[in-house]
DNA sequence: TTGTATGCGTTATCAT
DNA sequence: ATGATAACGCATACAA
């Protein structure tokens, strides 16, 4: 009945009802006894007017916080935006909201900015997807009032920021035991940037080298992108005693894949392959990809779940591992017999 | 210097630098003049104390609302992920934040509880990701009271929400034109879900296939996932007439690559085909996917411009298309000589 | 069990 | 140009 485009509040709802304002609140949060008629009445006003409580109001005068932030260097790449969905699944069903704010680059400024404005909104807690050196600094500059947790692409130092994390030193490991045990004398390496010296993917190919006597090749740094991955494997091609390659993720595995097969190497009867994340197109590769699946879903789940339970419990969480699995399909084989005997 | 973890309001700027309320806020809004030396006296303090604005209790003295709300059906695929990451680069370049809020299923019940939750917290305005049905549904679901804009996957009805959109009618048109002028008598169609009747990628199909008086081939339908595609495409592969397939997306176009190469049809000699989207694998495949790339991140820009628009004039903005390009790659070619002449 | 009064951090209005 | 004060919508301590 009001003239302007007026949002009903809790006060037109206490009109309505014909009770006061503390009542409408009590109903609402369920947290303190009402009578029956009364809390009938509210709730008959509520769903005429099409009340919805002002979050900010509430956030305001009680302090309890409904929303995340989530820091990411981007959404789109597909380990971030699984990582984003498996929060976002967990927020929602714990009833929280998600903010996201990408962090264009280590920067300060664009890291400031970024936390600048997404703490200014009243935060229950912050995630920050720490698969890069992004997430590393934004990490180091979250206030420390604030709980943070980060979804991590390898396991951190112990007493530092609780976190998910994928064991993907494990998954290095076991794909490239793998590799050797199919025959090959060695593995080379073609690698996503790292964030952290001794851990991730490089660090278990290079266990498993070292533990069986194999040699250490040099790693190939690479970035992330399927072409990235074609360009940096380019030097590799020529050289025939490279029998097979383990690959940070699975869009260098297909740039790599195209530049031997480009140079008539032949996947997987000169060369073997293996990617890390088992994309959804990597099944459907010719030849299919052998890949180690990471759930970045469950990652983010288990996440928001550190979170939520630091929020809860009131002390900092423990850290949550998700562990990946080796998915053996066409682009791995044992070495051609005649690269064998040569 | 504060007991507790104080978070410092405006009243500790102002005691600090020995000024009145009044006097922080304007400094910090800068929309009246302040004298130099109490704007700097001001400033000091925000520095020192590390002073952040509380936007919630900014939104609801001013009713002035720094966030945008994205309803999407999910952030992984590439099209959803890459749009939010073109929303969320103009909205922070706007000095707006971003709420994601997705919607499980076109369930009333997941759209109106996302609904709910995201307007119980100070909107500026929201985007719908209308990719789908539930973006569809979600964008009903709105109040009007909101201002609300939509990205689209095709052309909306005029005089309705405004919406920037991909011309993928125009897309699919121009995919099919390219096919037949290779030498193929007709086209088939793989087709992701409709959101639309008349509108959309198999549109464009359609009425290509008409002016050329070439036969309509019944559209296979699938759904957005490459087994889906690799699944759907089985019933085609025994079918020799078939000599050029469009899919609906990158995805479907390995699914099927697969299915009949499986088959022992190859790629691009006995059948063609080609995708949509351009997602960055598409060029690593073998054969190179040739396909319609669609620039989704320029999407999600446009739609955030068309809200800011919205906000800023106080009228609804004219929509705006994003035109697709077709890439030629390796995956299409002219028919064979045995079929032509069979 | 219900109602009244106070205040959360900020901007806007009104004085000075 | 600057300061005092009233709201914004809601939760809660306190009074009834």
């Amino acid at each position: 009945m009001s003239l302007d485009h007026h949002v009903p509040g809790i006060v037109d709802v206490a009109a309505k009802a014909g009770v006061s304002l503390s009542t409408v609140s009590r109903v609402l949060s369920g947290r303190t006894r009402v009578s029956d008629a009364l809390r009938a009445k509210v709730e008959a006003a509520v769903a005429e007017l099409g009340y919805r409580p002002n979050a900010a109001a509430q956030s305001l005068v009680s302090g309890r916080r409904s929303t995340v932030a989530v820091f990411a260097r981007n959404t789109i790449r597909y380990g971030y935006a699984a990582t984003l969905q498996g929060i976002e699944e967990a927020a929602r069903a714990a009833g929280y909201v998600v903010l996201i704010a990408v962090v264009e680059s280590a920067d300060p400024d664009d890291i400031s900015r970024a936390v600048n404005t997404a703490l200014s909104h009243p935060l229950a807690g912050a995630i920050v997807i720490e698969f890069d050196k992004v997430g590393v600094e934004t990490l180091a500059a979250l206030p420390p009032s604030l709980p943070v947790v980060a979804a991590a692409g390898a396991r951190r130092a112990a007493g530092d920021t609780p976190h998910a994390f994928l064991e993907d030193a494990a998954g290095g490991y076991e794909a490239t035991r793998y590799l050797l045990s199919l025959g090959h004398s060695t593995v080379h390496h073609l690698a996503i940037p790292a964030t952290r010296p001794r851990s991730g993917r490089a660090w278990g190919w290079r266990k498993a080298l070292l533990e069986a006597g194999a040699t250490v090749p040099p790693i190939v740094q690479a970035s992330y992108s399927p072409t990235s991955g074609y360009d940096s494997a380019q030097k590799l091609t020529s050289d025939p005693s490279i029998t097979a390659l383990l690959c940070g993720n699975d869009e260098l595995a297909i740039g790599a894949a195209r530049a031997f097969q480009e140079n008539g190497r032949r996947v997987p009867e000169d060369v073997s392959i293996v990617g890390f994340d088992d994309q959804p197109f990597a099944r459907m590769w010719m030849p299919a990809l052998t890949t180690v699946r990471q759930d970045f879903v469950d990652l983010g789940r288990r996440t928001f779940g550190l979170l939520e339970e630091w929020l809860a419990q009131g002390r900092r969480p423990a850290d949550s591992a998700v562990t990946p699995t080796l998915i053996v399909r066409e682009s791995s084989a044992a070495p051609s017999q005649e690269r064998a005997t040569a």
